[in-house]
DNA sequence: CTTAGCACTCAATATGTTCGAGTGCTAATA
DNA sequence: TATTAGCACTCGAACATATTGAGTGCTAAG
């Protein structure tokens, strides 16, 4: 589809501009790229590239600017010119649980970590997965009217939260219930569910309905899919030329700070592991639009967890990716270091 | 110090430049503010004002602008003649722990509720004292060398943390612990910690490394006043016209999604209960010189809970204080609401 | 197929002009 | 003595108008 030199020049421009972030014009790439050839025949070039939609002009006169197209033609080469010693890890969830502040700790830790590395927004999430496995539950009483629900999957990631229970409850029954659960260790929640429904109804007479609000509560807490996310600091956002533009800009803020779209789509693009790039309208996001997603994901049995950046369409694509790589071997080998905003220097990695 | 008039049109002159936010002439005062008055004799009380360090000039032959001492008269004003019936809440952190979340999900969406009835920025944060008493505590283990520590307090406040414990120690070593320490529920830490430490000695033989570390772990997380920050959405600041200018929005910015020092300014004026202003300069942070801070604090046996308004020195006082009202009265009566933004109109409440 | 040359386009920048709100001062007035 | 009207002056904001320069498309020559 592409000449051999059609493919040298459009990767030009993209270097070019991620560099520059100006339009590169024919004399430019003549002079720093490719050598050999005056700009009458790149700018020939440039023109047959822009009509197979690889390349646009802000305006007439004026120099190229690359496409989603030019921009996913780019990633995939340097997505495949990566060396090959750090790729394919997967295992690297399991540290995560080390660190001293829990998992949603860690992620808060990774997602800044990111966002220092790469200069952009750091993000991180985990999604819970219905195939999450029960270590431990524990009913405590508050006070007269509420008990506090606790919920331990296997892995440490702990759930809990404060319900109202104004039926008349004795601790007698709730200990008992929470005693029956935890025999059931080690399945998942939907088994534990099923496995419960005909002991309710057996052997716990008057206390039914209190056991069965006791249980949908739990349920709430344990059957969705809900995903976490973290979202690194959103200060170096201001920095990017690319977003300027104040309105825009607002829009794009707004959406990364309610996180739900984010969330949307990390759990539409994260089904399989790895790292992966999403490139401006790719993603359904208007606000997005001009924005890339760099991302990494990594699924264990029971949880679905991800590290990922989003910068401008324009980002530094091999420094966001190497960034990447980079915290993902740290998880591995140490587990996050334990103060990731003492580094300092750790802005300007060449 | 200040004669009558002088007060009037000081006032007005703050409130005209909340409401228009561009520099107050005399004739503008003279037709909308002091009917009686010409413009030449309000010249001439203001240049008093000037002198007097209430008003200044942005440039020569400019109109006037309130200097902080000016805000400081207004905001005092205005707490004065706010309605009695509204003061003096201090009961309201008790509700908080109803909310479906627990505490965080509560303070979250409160700051929520906040920043969407105010415009501005809604904060709310929780610091936990040193009196908070001891409901339960256990350890859960995760695999064989990490066990899971959770920490109930009185009143339903839950931290936990996974442990690395690479010591042998006997899920029975662990238990008995935990029994141990939970026959001192509501207690409060320090003396649990205190009379904990004769059986460690005592009791324990061989474990009493690892129940040292255990109990360090434990000091970690309640010895300290560790303060928990929530900030509601940034994206209203953009909407500030105050704030337009790129350069000092991006360090505010960064200022308010670091929370380190807007924690340590709440724990500095919140040590007593009820609602207060700092304006301005009054706060030591360079970065937040242009903005004010509206805040109520409330203290129980175990915690002090905080919730408040950051946004401009310019702010409508009037308005943030009534919705800070609001949101305390609703809390009193309801706890949150279950749904705080899924209001659409909330927005440009009256 | 490649390259040099030329006319043309268009955003960005700089320059100049006008406009209006507001002040300070002074002299007249109640 | 306190107040007001009048007047000259200042200064930023907004608008219109040149100027510049990088870049293109096209054509004709190599």
């Amino acid at each position: 589809m592409l000449t051999e030199r059609q493919l040298e020049v459009l990767l030009s421009v993209v270097h070019e501009f991620i560099e520059s972030g100006e339009q590169v014009g024919s004399r430019t790439l003549s002079k720093r790229y490719l050598k050999g050839r005056s700009a009458a025949t790149i700018r020939n070039e440039m023109a047959d590239l822009e009509e197979m939609g690889y390349l646009m002009q802000p305006h007439t006169s004026a120099g190229r600017v690359p496409t989603t197209m030019a921009y996913r033609i780019f990633v995939d080469t340097v997505l495949q010119r990566r060396p090959r010693g750090e790729q394919g890890r997967g295992t690297w969830m399991v540290r995560l649980r080390e660190h001293r502040d829990g998992l949603r700790g860690a992620l808060g830790s990774a997602s800044e970590l990111l966002s220092q590395l790469s200069s952009y927004v750091g993000m991180a999430a985990v999604t819970q997965l219905k195939q999450a496995r029960l270590n431990k539950i524990d009913f405590v009483r508050v006070d007269t009217s509420h008990f506090l629900l606790l919920v331990i999957l296997e892995g440490g990631v702990v759930h809990h939260r404060v319900v109202n229970m104004p039926y008349d409850l004795s601790q007698d029954a709730l200990e008992d219930l929470a005693r029956k659960i935890n025999t059931l260790s080690g399945y998942e929640w939907k088994e534990v569910s099923e496995a419960l429904q005909s002991y309710i109804f057996k052997g716990l007479g008057k206390y039914t309905d209190s056991c069965r609000k006791a249980l949908d509560e739990l349920d709430a807490l344990l059957a969705g899919e809900r995903t976490t996310l973290f979202t690194g600091s959103l200060a170096n956002l201001f920095d990017i030329p690319d977003f300027q533009d104040i309105v825009r800009f607002r829009a794009l803020f707004s959406v990364l700070e309610q996180e739900g779209e984010l969330a949307k789509l990390l759990a539409q693009y994260g089904k399989k592991d790895g790292i992966g790039v999403i490139i401006g309208e790719e993603n359904q996001v208007p606000e997005l639009e001009d924005c890339s997603v760099v991302f990494s994901s990594s699924s264990t049995e029971g949880a679905r967890t991800m590290l990922g950046v989003i910068g401008p369409k324009r980002m530094n694509y091999e420094r966001v990716i190497a960034a990447l790589d980079r915290v993902l071997c740290d998880i591995d080998m140490d587990g996050l270091t334990d103060n990731p905003d003492g580094e300092g220097d750790g802005h300007d990695e060449r």
